[in-house]
DNA sequence: GTATGTGCAAATCATTTGCATTCTC
DNA sequence: GAGAATGCAAATGATTTGCACATAC
């Protein structure tokens, strides 16, 4: 937790940004959600613990979290862009149910093979990818 | 050309949607576009044909040609919502590069195989899906 | 002390909606 | 002729931005 804490600290230290207590909160509350969240939920869980921070900080944060790979854009649902953690269990991708709106994360370990040998075929350099497969969920079907 | 102007034509009789000549525009448009677009590029398009058409009209009509499957949501970049036309050569994913935008093409079989063994795991029914990688072309790695 | 970060309120911008008018069937 | 579709302008809602004040280093 603390060696979490310190890489954010160097993280900052690198680019040039300050360390204040609104930018701790945030990274704090990344680490204990854990599951997809979007920037309003973010905020309102935050909120919940009487700290007291503005959206704008929020969203001015999250490309320097992007960019320092502690959190991805993981879908977007309706408008809403929703996160996740990086460093939570392994990559994962969803299944997004067209009537309940479920979404249900899987792994497939061999997709990603597969990925990188597509990759190399057109000499592309994979960061990362996001895989929403959209279809209906054992309920709904 | 004729018949799938005709299924869209059969596709608004049975919803119960009126046939007119903003729909048909819309509809024409899309056929004739061979890659991704957004509504606002579909809505510049129809107009440098000096045909009448208002921007919420088309935004009104893309549930329904989604529905009908005569077009899905392709990509998301940055706020805009990109379409494909689903008629086109058959499915295919793509790369993003995350320095210069640029959006590749491209299809892997053998992908397909694996989300579907993946599904029947969760007894989840595919409908389609959405695979962006990002990464770095080969201009710009 | 200076440059950077913050909160707030106002601006953006894609999309949606209300409503009066115009069409399709 | 009735109900649905359209265009327009106004509303929405997530995100961004300008600016005065506060804070980290």
């Amino acid at each position: 937790m603390i060696q979490k804490l310190n890489k954010f600290k160097e993280f900052c230290k690198k680019n040039n940004l300050k360390i204040t207590k609104e930018r701790l909160s945030v990274y704090k509350m990344i680490q204990s959600v854990h599951h997809h969240f979007s920037v309003e939920e973010l905020y309102s869980e935050i909120k919940k613990q009487n700290i007291n921070i503005s959206i704008s900080s929020i969203y001015r944060l999250i490309p320097y979290l992007i960019k320092g790979g502690f959190i991805k854009e993981s879908y977007i649902e309706n408008r809403n862009v929703y996160y996740e953690n990086t460093s939570g269990n392994s990559h994962h991708d969803h299944f997004k149910c067209m009537k309940c709106g479920k979404i249900i994360e899987f792994c497939e370990e061999a997709i990603e093979v597969l990925q990188e040998h597509a990759a190399n075929k057109y000499n592309f350099k994979i960061v990362n990818h996001q895989l929403t497969i959209n279809g209906l969920c054992s309920n709904c079907k």
